[in-house]
DNA sequence: CTTGACTATATAGTTACTATATACACTAAG
DNA sequence: CTTAGTGTATATAGTAACTATATAGTCAAG
């Protein structure tokens, strides 16, 4: 019996265990948030193993975005009762996280995904390429939108994505009618997009329809992007193709990857019909 | 086309759409991580909405622990090949990530089942239960192990708990075999245990034998423990019942919901044989 | 009895914000 | 045309939760 009284950890040795350092240790026995189960005459520092679960409900807390001085609040008036609802409380939250966490997990796979196809491609080809079916979410229409409009409809967008959980990684295209297009009103989007490689239940999506696409790469600034639509629209004639219904943009290289406007590149998919 | 080029946001727009503070937003613009597409003479900052996606990825960048400035170094010198070897190292890190986060989850779970579980037991009763069995994971022997062993082992184990993902959120139990408790050495106990709820495979797990059980609690300190165990004794006299193997003990409350050891309670389960 | 590894306190520094103070700009109403 | 109200900017100070450093006492092993 007298024996197990001794069986205490020094602060280095609890620091270890909980994997932290020492000093945070001493920290959380000054904020009175963990104190040793014993202070001997010198004030060396003794802490039972019981006090390791209790740091490790200490950091749970923390981990779920509890502040120390919220953990304080509790450790100065512990009960079985508050206890419980905090932790029920902290479930929801923890759920919540976790699908953040997947969602993220999904982001990091489609920018992998889509790096790769990227390293793959020659941006100076035009190719004729059957597309398949895509679910896309779209925004509402801001064709001939006024800026102020765009903005509104591009932060009630953007919300959505977030509210939502609908950012899958893969960037934001614009989608341009024909119309536009022939008129060379390249930059009067009809709408912005988001693919959905792994839609949702519910959604008002889009499903863009399957058919012939005819690709090309515009390297720079999107200021100078008529260039490559007049490659195209030449390429489109030597092929005897008519521009189908719309025309889809996309960044593959942008400013998450580039630090020069002069080195972005956007993929231009033209849908296309036979003349 | 000129209209487009007005379709820019202002940093309390951008800053809303990113969820964070403005401030935020000045911060990362003077460390140089993201600074706007455009400044007018005014100096007042315009932000497009591509610029958005890479707030998206600094902030996962940052939730996947990344320190600003190591954000900062690869923001001074972007590349799609180290953008994506940050993207294959992130993705490692975000699984594992994902599985602390669904520990958590389990360990917050059974938490709450223990906390509602206790908040029905009436603690001056002693009962005679048949237990099923149960897998638990024991630390090394520590019968008449000294002092230094002791933090040896407790050390191992619970580092061992940690890497393997073994805290359940169940609490650590002690197991005491029938010749110390009838020697009264109540606290030479001869392993630590935790319950594993949902056993992974590969395991040196010990399948505790289900069987009957005489079980009562304690309230108070550990030292005032030999009073309980006299009341179980004369119970199992009375019952005509003889000590088993094993004798278990588990805090039902302890230093994580109760302020002063006056109030733990120790649940204490003899195994027992009929005479 | 000294060396090396530990313990302690006190204080300053760090990261990533966050708040406050002050001044200039823009917009819409009276 | 002024004025109120909101927006923008910079500069500086404060905050949370550590983290590092400096200085000094403790202890066990050779």
């Amino acid at each position: 019996m007298s024996k197990k009284d001794r069986k205490y950890l020094t602060t280095g040795a609890f620091a270890k265990l909980c994997k932290v350092n020492k000093q945070t240790i001493f920290y959380y026995d000054q904020i009175g948030i963990l104190s040793p189960a014993k202070k001997n005459e010198k004030g060396y520092r003794y802490y039972s193993i019981h006090q390791l679960e209790l740091f490790f409900v200490i950091d749970l807390l923390k981990d779920l975005g509890m502040s120390l001085s919220d953990i304080q609040q509790y450790m100065q008036n512990k009960s079985p009762e508050s206890f419980l609802s905090i932790m029920y409380r902290k479930k929801e939250e923890i759920v919540k996280k976790r699908q953040e966490i997947e969602m993220k997990e999904k982001m990091i796979e489609a920018k992998i995904a889509l790096m790769e196809e990227a390293s793959q491609l020659d941006f100076d080809q035009i190719t004729l390429e059957p597309l398949p079916e895509a679910t896309l979410y779209l925004c509402r229409n801001i064709q001939n939108i006024s800026d102020e409009e765009f903005v509104e409809v591009v932060s009630d967008f953007i919300n959505e994505l977030q509210i939502s959980q609908l950012d899958s990684g893969y960037p934001i295209g614009s989608i341009t009618k024909r119309e536009q297009i022939l008129k060379g009103e390249l930059s009067n989007y009809s709408y912005l997009y988001i693919e959905q490689p792994t839609p949702k239940e519910g959604y008002p999506y889009f499903q863009a329809v399957k058919g012939d696409f005819l690709i090309g790469y515009h390297l720079g600034d999107e200021k100078t992007i008529s260039r490559t639509y007049n490659r195209l629209f030449s390429e489109m004639e030597r092929l005897h193709l008519a521009l189908g219904e719309n025309v889809f943009e996309e960044y593959i290289y942008d400013t998450v990857v580039k630090n020069h406007k002069e080195q972005f590149v956007t993929k231009i998919m033209m849908q296309v019909d036979p003349l």
